[in-house]
DNA sequence: CCAAGTATACCGACTAGTGAATATACAAGC
DNA sequence: GCTTGTATATTCACTAGTCGGTATACTTGG
């Protein structure tokens, strides 16, 4: 039996985000895995019973550090609730010009997988998604908002609806639209202004 | 040279129409597609020079049908411009409650072809999702609503992320909550009223 | 006779996954 | 201090099937 935390499944981990995250699930083979990490496909299948374990060994793996980087966002930015969301849409459409960017990798699997709606990949998306709207929710709680769980998963639907619209238009302004939006809706919701 | 618009071409793009939009492009094989079709894969390549064709091809005729789609629902809707937008995600939300319903087929198909930026898919789908915000800013232009503009873009991030959301949780609610907060922005933006 | 359209049959490349053997390391028996 | 046993970890070679695309030949209507 496999170690649950060995560096070759690190290793084969690290390769299959590269690839999954720049051509998508379908278009990446185990080989092309096995290959990038630099060991057999047989030992790929070592670790991991099948490709699709594997796809959702990427997506739990992008959890925590997807988290941190918006944390991070958050807290950086200096004023108000409102300023601090905007700041994450600001940062997103700053790394969206990036050629290397694709997209969400979360939202991109789920949509690539639409006819599997058990697939755990889908299922750790949907988690992850949960987990900032959750994170978001409180830390609007923490800022005196009203109605933070409606607002944060408000801002989670413009956020989900800037990453589709920069992947279909490949132009940043929707997401600074929607950053506009999500700023807007915030400061309605905070106690002494409205918009 | 195939004909633009013969009978055997309209039977090859309603069998891809349904196949890639239950399964996805690249779990579709121009296999299945010519046999759904009814027909051999020489005859599919007589009337499509690649794949590729035929999936914009696929994209390109879901345009119209779309748009007089979300048309019908927001002309049949009582009161006022945000009732009729609100009447959009409340239809919408009812559909996607069936099994056979899997997303938006345009944001689907750019979140698959993201490694291929310049697609010709990838660009129906943005001209589709143009076509939509600019109908909806006339619409809500023509019922005196303030910043037409920039509050149909806002719209069509809610939905998009209303898609994508309901995608990767498969629950309407997030449709609901979406369809809620452009109702409120329409409000925001009607004369007479503030939210 | 000719051209449009369709069919059969095939190509080379690639696909996820596996069988059987082997290398490595460490523990137990003596 | 050996040797044997066992679990972990890795490799090569392979299967059975699918992929997008095509060469060639046939049919049919004008």
């Amino acid at each position: 039996m496999p170690e649950a935390s060995s560096p070759t499944r690190k290793r084969i981990v690290d390769a299959a985000t590269k690839l999954f995250y720049a051509e998508g699930i379908g278009r990446v083979s185990v080989d092309a895995i096995a290959e990038k990490a630099g060991l057999t496909k047989r030992t790929l299948y070592y670790h991991f019973k099948s490709k699709d374990d594997l796809i959702a060994a990427y997506l739990d793996g992008r959890d925590q550090p997807n988290l941190k980087q918006m944390a991070g966002w958050f807290d950086a930015a200096e004023g108000g609730a409102d300023r601090k969301v905007e700041a994450i849409f600001t940062n997103l459409a700053r790394v969206a010009r990036h050629p290397k960017w694709k997209g969400c990798g979360f939202l991109r699997t789920a949509a690539e997988l639409a006819s599997m709606p058990g697939h755990p990949a889908v299922m750790a998306g949907s988690r992850h998604k949960t987990n900032f709207e959750k994170w978001l929710a409180a830390e609007l709680s923490a800022r005196g908002v009203t109605a933070p769980h409606m607002l944060a998963r408000e801002i989670v639907l413009l956020m989900d609806g800037a990453f589709s619209s920069m992947l279909i238009h490949h132009n940043p302004d929707y997401i600074g639209a929607a950053g506009h939006a999500a700023a807007t809706l915030v400061r309605a919701r905070t106690s002494g202004s409205q918009v």
